[in-house]
RNA sequence: CGGGGAGUGGCGCAGUCUGGUAGCGCACCCGGCUGGGGGCCGGGCGGUCGCAGGUUCAAAUCCUGUCUCCCCGACCA
């Protein structure tokens, strides 16, 4: 490709309006452009970019035996309303009518329509197990898209989804499915881990995520030698906090106005985790519950609903004031309501607490000698806590893809069934995997970018050879680099040859922007010599010049040797 | 949805408080020079100041309404 005839619209400045490295370079780099909250416009460059990591979807879909397909974004209300989602999903769901007043949707994501196709084709067992998959736009009425193309309202994925006659299948499926994930990240040359992920609403039994580290990640990953797990979910032993002794009972002390742990830490010169803190919660179906933990951790909102088995919501400070204590004072000594006390919480020793009284606490308290309580993993994990001897740290994270085993969450409510051997009428056993490309291209951006640009990984560049001619045109290096440029054209190698009527300092400063990793640079100085310049774009690294004469191996050399 | 910020040529900004001929840098066009890190000289093109209404002799500027975008939080099958 000639550069001159490529619409790459680079910008010197950063839009005003971009925080994140990945949308300030890809905006900077001309690869994509906006067109509404969440909305984003793929450009030449940027859409050869997206193309490659689709191509490679592709490629480890069919090699793990996935068939490709492609269904409507726009789907009937029907099937949503059959698996429950039309109503349960909220707002995120974008709904329409069409002219005839008939329900829309938009589709999120592709269970409903696999399902019902599924379901209307296969009868027999011996019709399974099968995979399909499809490239396909997704729509969601975010209620904050941010940072470029990290988090859209329209976006294009790769999910995948399997059809088995059993669980055992499904695990089968499953483990197809991670080993082509694993294969599909490191080919696109993205750091990577795969983690323990929440199952949420959907109850099925068994998720796994794919986080590409980045700092402008929204997910959090707590890592150990042998451990990773979203913090959502993750559970480590926590630092030790070193205790007062426990008295041979709880003693009231004054705690004027002090109704925050740390002002009720320092006025007794204790540490804070040497308090419980109360958090006082109302769960569905159990009605009031005081949850304690130490008081330097904090609550994990959904490991807390997975050991309630149910939603909750905090107490509103009428019915805390009313069933326990004062606000800022509460305490689960002599308090009338049952204690989920974590799991951190050690026994023994002389902890502080609110005495349900104004302006007093207790001190010197003991879990079940002064209270009983319930056992429960409920607090966040913190960096420094550790995984089997291990101290995990906290990395922000990216989510490039998750793998989910739905079981019969969808076959069910849409019939997919089939008759087993013995003729009786199964549900089919589905699992689902999701990849976005366009969150694979952003992290990559934030994990190899530097000062000057872009550092792409050789297997999703936009090109893979930048050929970069300095002197006036008609010059001699002209005519030199388009030699070279018809001779690696030839080869499978893509070039770019940025053949502008440009000072050499405009050249480098877009070539090193845009980020193809290797540049060919043919100057006075090279001429001389009868070689082309050859510079990695990844550290910027010179390396050995290739000759300008068949110069086709001598670049492959190169190219192979690069990240 | 709560909090904060911003809409002025393609990009980045000033001007708004205190109303009075819309400005700067970059980019772009023409001519010339330069040619190994966004170079130099000269001459140009381009803007209903987000939109609507109001106040005024006069509105980018004041008032009312409205739309849009960004950041933090909530939310995120």
């Amino acid at each position: 490709m000639r550069l001159s005839e490529l619409l790459l619209p680079t910008e010197r400045l950063p839009p005003a309006d971009a925080e994140a490295l990945s949308h300030i370079l890809m905006v900077r780099a001309g690869l994509i452009r906006q067109m509404g909250a969440g909305l984003w416009s793929w450009l030449p460059a940027g859409w050869r970019v997206h193309q490659r990591i689709v191509a490679i979807l592709r490629e480890e879909m069919e090699a793990a035996g996935a068939q490709e397909v492609l269904m409507p974004v726009l789907q009937p209300a029907d099937p949503w309303r059959r698996t429950g989602r039309y109503d349960n999903v909220g707002p995120e769901l974008f709904r329409l009518r069409d002219r005839r007043e008939a329900d829309l949707v938009l589709a999120m994501t592709h269970e409903e329509a696999m399902t019902f196709h599924v379901a209307q084709v296969v009868r027999s067992y011996r019709e399974l197990p099968f995979s399909l998959f499809q490239l396909q736009v997704k729509e969601r009425d975010e209620p904050r898209p941010r940072a470029g193309v990290l988090r859209t309202r329209e976006f294009v994925m790769k999910d995948a989804y399997s059809f088995d006659r059993d669980q055992e299948g499904l695990e089968r499926s499953y483990a197809r499915q991670m080993e082509a994930y694993d294969r599909i990240f490191d080919r696109c040359g993205v750091r990577w881990y795969r983690v323990e992920s929440d199952v949420g609403m959907m109850g099925g039994f068994g998720a796994h995520e794919y986080m590409a580290p980045c700092p402008a990640g929204e997910d959090e990953v707590a890592l150990a030698p042998g451990y990773a797990a979203n913090v959502e979910v993750a559970s480590a032993r926590a630092w030790p906090v070193d205790l007062p002794p426990a008295l041979d009972a709880p003693e009231p002390v004054d705690t004027p106005g002090q109704t925050t742990v740390e002002e009720v830490a320092r006025a007794l010169g204790v540490p804070a985790g040497a308090l419980l803190k109360a958090y006082p919660i109302m769960s569905e179906g159990r009605g009031l519950i005081m949850v304690c933990l130490r008081g330097d951790h904090r609550v994990n909102d959904i490991k807390l609903a997975n050991v309630l088995g149910g939603p909750f919501r905090p107490a509103r400070e009428s019915e805390i004031a009313e069933r326990i204590g004062p606000p800022g004072y509460i305490g689960p000594v002599g308090a009338n309501v049952s204690v989920l006390l974590d799991d951190a919480v050690a026994e023994g020793g002389g902890y502080v607490c609110g005495a349900n009284e104004l302006n007093r606490h207790l001190r010197g308290v003991s879990p079940g000698r002064d209270f009983p309580f319930r056992r429960g993993d409920v607090r966040r994990v913190e960096a420094g806590d550790t995984v089997a001897g291990h101290a995990i740290t906290i990395e922000p994270c990216i989510e490039v893809g998750q793998i989910f085993k739905l079981g019969t969450r969808y076959s069910e409510p849409l019939g997919a069934t089939f008759l087993d051997e013995h003729g009786r009428e199964q549900p089919i056993w589905m699992g689902c995997y999701g990849i976005g490309p366009a969150r694979i291209a952003a992290a990559a951006v934030e994990q190899h970018a530097d000062d000057q640009g872009i550092a792409w990984p050789r297997a999703i560049a936009p090109y893979d050879v930048e050929i970069v001619p300095l002197g006036r045109e008609g010059g001699a290096e002209r005519e030199a680099a388009q030699r070279l440029y018809e001779e690696l054209r030839g080869d499978d190698l893509s070039v770019l040859l940025d053949d502008r009527d440009a000072g050499p300092g405009e050249k480098f400063a877009d070539a090193e922007l845009l980020g193809c990793p290797l540049r060919l640079t043919v100057g006075r100085r090279s001429l001389e010599s009868e070689t082309a310049e050859a510079q990695a774009r990844r550290g910027r690294a010179d390396l050995e010049a290739v000759p300008l004469q068949d110069a086709r191996k001598a670049v492959r050399a190169r190219w192979d040797a690069l990240p």
